[in-house]
DNA sequence: GTCTATAGATTGATAGAC
DNA sequence: GTCTATCAATCTATAGAC
């Protein structure tokens, strides 16, 4: 166990860019916290930049197949329903990454350069997706207001102090309130009629 | 119009905290654009700190009185749209201060202190409201949810390259989205039965 | 692989002349 | 009220011994 190090590091650095953000952790607050000095760490990575891609690029890359995946799908209540609770796999699985995004857009946009605009890109293709073909104004802005009910998964945390909402919460009341925002809710059985549109 | 001088750095400062990021502007930057020293900042106002809070806290006061007319409200569907779109005005209005909290809020919380965690508080309470009495943790969620969905108001602008939504638009929209992920949009008076609770 | 020591740059903030 | 000059702290990153 020696190439653990490496992963060690990684493991400090994302816990740490994610409590209290990238720009707001230094190079020697991780080494402290691993038990290294601040030199000993450019030897496994040779800038902060490298480490925070080495925290952030393995989640941006899911989130493209994802996106890529999407793109072929058509789009029906069934696919959207599917996608969204892929993203929100993806949300809760990593939280911690996402957190970083959520809380210190600032500073990480500017070190990540494309790769965040790449990450932006991702997002905009996602959003036109659910916003369906041809889509209004407010398809549009419901689609956005629909990604954006997802990223409660990040949040929810803030708003309780008493323990936090289990994983299966988050996955089932997210999902359907993202379908609700899309206005693609299943219809209720017992008022009949199943297909209306 | 000499006083000005202050009210110039307040803006320019508003516009590049809003653009760049609390701990990414620099109070050389600020000096440079508003055709000063950094020295002669100083003069207008005593740290970087206090800039932050000429910016910041008329808004969080102004979303205190929100939160404190609220409490005193019962929740129907009525008042709770009234809420919403009280909640969505501040949003557009003071769209700039919002970004801050938005795309830095690592680097504010720890220098807004207290009053960050006010701010916390004051949202906390507002989800609490919206969730209704003895709520499950759906009905919280969803609460949670439907606050992150008037955020769209911010995040918007990033999903639209050509010109973006209209106030009204966003008005219009994402208060009925919001009310949809609380479960409370307007029964369709096609469908019959106005009250179903 | 890890260390000590230090370079080089930037930042928030102050002193004091005008 | 604005300036020049400077301090002290902090940070990323590198050099070189072990």
């Amino acid at each position: 166990m020696d190439g653990d190090t490496r992963e060690t590091i990684r493991a400090v650095a994302l816990e740490l860019f994610s409590n209290k953000g990238f720009e707001q952790t230094s190079l020697r607050e991780i080494a402290e916290r691993v038990g290294l000095t601040k030199a000993s760490l450019y030897y496994h990575y040779s800038s902060k930049q490298s480490l925070l891609l080495a925290v952030v690029e393995p989640v941006i890359t899911g989130w493209r197949t994802i996106v890529d995946d999407t793109s072929r799908l058509e789009r029906t209540s069934e696919t959207v329903r599917h996608v969204v609770e892929r993203c929100l796999d993806v949300f809760i699985t990593n939280r911690a990454v996402a957190g970083i995004f959520q809380r210190d857009a600032a500073g990480v946009a500017v070190v990540l350069g494309e790769l965040w605009d790449d990450r932006t890109d991702l997002g905009k293709r996602l959003v036109a997706w659910l916003a369906g073909p041809s889509p209004t104004a407010e398809d549009r802005l419901r689609a956005i207001a629909a990604m954006e009910v997802l990223g409660a998964v990040l949040t929810s945390a803030t708003y309780q102090d008493d323990g936090e909402f289990t994983e299966d919460e988050l996955r089932a009341v997210l999902s359907r309130a993202a379908m609700d925002v899309l206005r693609l809710a299943a219809e209720p059985v017992a008022s009949g009629m199943r297909k209306l549109g």
